[in-house]
DNA sequence: TTGCGTGCAAAGGTTTTGCATGGCA
DNA sequence: TGCCATGCAAAACCTTTGCACGCAA
């Protein structure tokens, strides 16, 4: 039994070595079991939140909510440096979840907690925008300012 | 009709105005089912939805999804000068939502463009952090690093 | 033996969709 | 007259919850 009180159980292992070897990506619930049945073994899609869920709130996952109605992305948390914190972008037009490992957004960071008052976690913030490609062939230039392409669940 | 091929009905005119009324504050779809409502008329829920994406999607109005399971917030689109853009900071221990008008965030902008070839959409995005009041009632400090106090819906 | 973990089914909430009707242009 | 907007109800979807049973410590 752990700190928190938590039993050790075959389930809660193999969630968090799939999250391990994921690291860097990033898995829904639907994720793990589509894992556990590529195994042969069936787990309970409650309790694949329920462990989730435990993960978060111990700081071994991060947690993010993309969009409305999208179902919730888990992430192994890595322990970044100070320097060099790692965020999310998301490109609001073709989906794609890019990491960014940046000094300037831990700056940003610093500044905030500073003159707002306001500490920042980057682990658990999504930037949104426009990534390189999809800015390319970005729709019509100059025209109208909705140039964000509203695109689902790809 | 508008440039979408959209009609100016009635229902359109006062989400907008509603919408505009709250200018800098966040509205839910219930919200303007209420607002309808305390104004003796009635509005079906599938409407509201199917107009405030569309003014989402003309770029009126942005949306901001904050937690699973949590009703999207829409705002209507202010148009910020290019240095005093607004960031909304998120804090994960009471639910405030904080509006931010900050050089360095559009600053961090123009560094991710550059550096990164991603283009940050300030209006869309949500910083997650800790506000100020909740820092200093803070869990217990310098002990474990999960100091994310998971808090649902306020 | 105690109490957390699990599975199943049901419930919860938000959002979307189908279809017939009403209203703008 | 042609389309878009609307209302209603039903559906879809992700997520949580209740309860009985299994399993770790």
């Amino acid at each position: 039994m752990n700190a928190k009180g938590r039993y050790r159980t075959k389930h809660r292992e193999e969630i968090l070595l799939f999250a391990k070897q994921m690291q860097g990506k990033h898995l829904t619930a639907n994720d793990v079991c589509r894992y556990f049945l590529e195994k042969g073994e069936k787990i309970g899609i409650a309790t694949v939140y329920r462990q989730l869920e435990n993960m978060v709130e111990e700081g071994v996952l991060h947690k993010y909510v993309l969009d409305a109605g999208t179902p919730a992305c888990f992430e192994y948390a890595e322990q970044p440096s100070e320097h060099e914190m790692c965020v999310h972008c998301k490109c609001t037009s073709c989906g794609k979840l890019i990491h960014l490992h940046c000094g300037e957004v831990a700056a940003l960071g610093g500044h905030i907690t500073q003159a707002h008052g306001f500490q920042l976690d980057t682990a658990r913030t999504v930037l949104y925008g426009t990534c390189a490609e999809c800015k390319q062939v970005a729709p019509i230039k100059g025209e109208k300012k909705d140039d964000h392409v509203v695109c689902k669940k790809t």
